[in-house]
DNA sequence: CCCCCGCTAGGACCAAGGTCCCATATCAAT
DNA sequence: ATTGATATGGGACCTTGGTCCTAGCGGGGG
């Protein structure tokens, strides 16, 4: 049961959000002028002087945002704030951006997922075009892969919505019929009805969407 | 058609495969002793003279591999080569190792999914590491972790195979033997021992493991 | 109060999937 | 030459899936 209850956001980014950026640099004059130039590109800047202030600050937020993390500083270096960022599951993109950088260190950044990693001095515009692209892939990771897919699920009602995952678990229909106590006929409608609402035209097809989606199969 | 032609190993890791290590270095003498390197570790190394002669050769192999490819090379560079295998769906992970690596470079290695980076001079010890890691890496890519689903798609026959990835593609049974040019009816042989040899029960189940096997769908 | 929507379901059919048994043909290995 | 694995299908038969059309029932909203 439940699962869109009440209103799935049926149009959700309706406009264009434009994203959290986190700066992380305890050099407070870079701070501040990365911050002005997130600001001059539509971004929302937010600098932090070290690791720690960033984790005791950090609201979660709702939408897309990024991280730009020095990564030489005082107490927690950039890439242990990676690390610890990492294993709390942060799904935010990380940025690093550095004076001194050096190849093992950009590949054990890279290693533990970093999104991007950048020497200083560095072009604006290639930072930008980073920060834009990182914005947009955590844009997709927040909002599941946007298919159209998901939009439909809500088309669904909720004993078709049920029915459908017992299809996802290779239920027969007179088994689906026994489960939900219901007669094997009104399971192929509601079946049917699930096939055309959600566009798909074979089982097979089904489970795929419906695993991008990351909708759950029910044990029958 | 292609794609596991003729033998699916039937029975791989029998034993414990040391792992194939693929050379790729256009530098004969580098070449040769990064060869004997690999080999006094009990590696199965194989040296490539350019990224071209390595795409020619490439036997598949059945068991777990890496390849170690140098940036600059005549024709084909490390880059491009990678790019190209990772277009191609190779899993096999990629390690560089070049004498000018800067850090933009490592990090676009990095970024299309290299599995590691270093710049020559290389400790041996660090590289052997990484190679061996790399190798249990890709076995756990093989073998889906242990998942015996992928053990069973070995006893598959090739036609049987095709006739699978046509289901998974949502073709129905006319529709692949058209596709085959084969009768409905043979189509119906092959899939009901393919859902047999592959002890799944449903459609829906069979989709589920295949996605996981990362088996691919055919059109049809 | 009535209508629409969702849930239910029967009848009638037809297409598709699945399984036995059996049979032929090819190819490679013994 | 014989055997085994593979691919191919015919016949028969049953189960499942899927779609028409029709229709009763209950709840919420105009």
């Amino acid at each position: 049961m439940r699962r869109r209850a009440g209103r799935p956001p049926r149009n959700s980014q309706a406009k264009r959000m434009p994203g959290r950026v986190y700066i992380v640099d305890d050099d407070a004059s870079v701070g501040t002028s990365l911050a002005r130039l997130m600001r001059s590109a539509g971004f929302e800047p937010e600098a932090f002087a070290s690791g720690e202030e960033y984790l005791k600050a950090a609201d979660g937020h709702g939408g897309p945002a990024c991280l730009i993390l020095d990564v030489r500083m005082e107490g927690l270096s950039g890439l242990e704030l990676q690390k610890h960022l990492v294993k709390s599951r942060m799904t935010c993109p990380i940025i690093f951006l550095t004076g001194h950088g050096d190849v093992p260190m950009s590949v054990q950044a890279m290693k533990e997922g970093a999104f991007d990693f950048f020497t200083k001095p560095v072009d604006d515009k290639e930072l930008l075009e980073s920060v834009s692209s990182a914005l947009e892939t955590h844009e997709r990771i927040l909002s599941g892969t946007d298919c159209p897919f998901r939009d439909r699920l809500g088309a669904l009602t909720a004993r078709e919505f049920e029915v459908m995952r017992c299809v996802l678990g290779g239920a027969l229909n007179k088994q689906i019929a026994a489960h939900l106590g219901i007669a094997e006929k009104t399971v192929k409608v509601h079946r049917g009805r699930v096939m055309h609402k959600l566009g798909v035209e074979s089982v097979a097809e089904l489970v795929r969407q419906s695993i991008e989606a990351g909708v759950e199969p029910s044990e029958v």
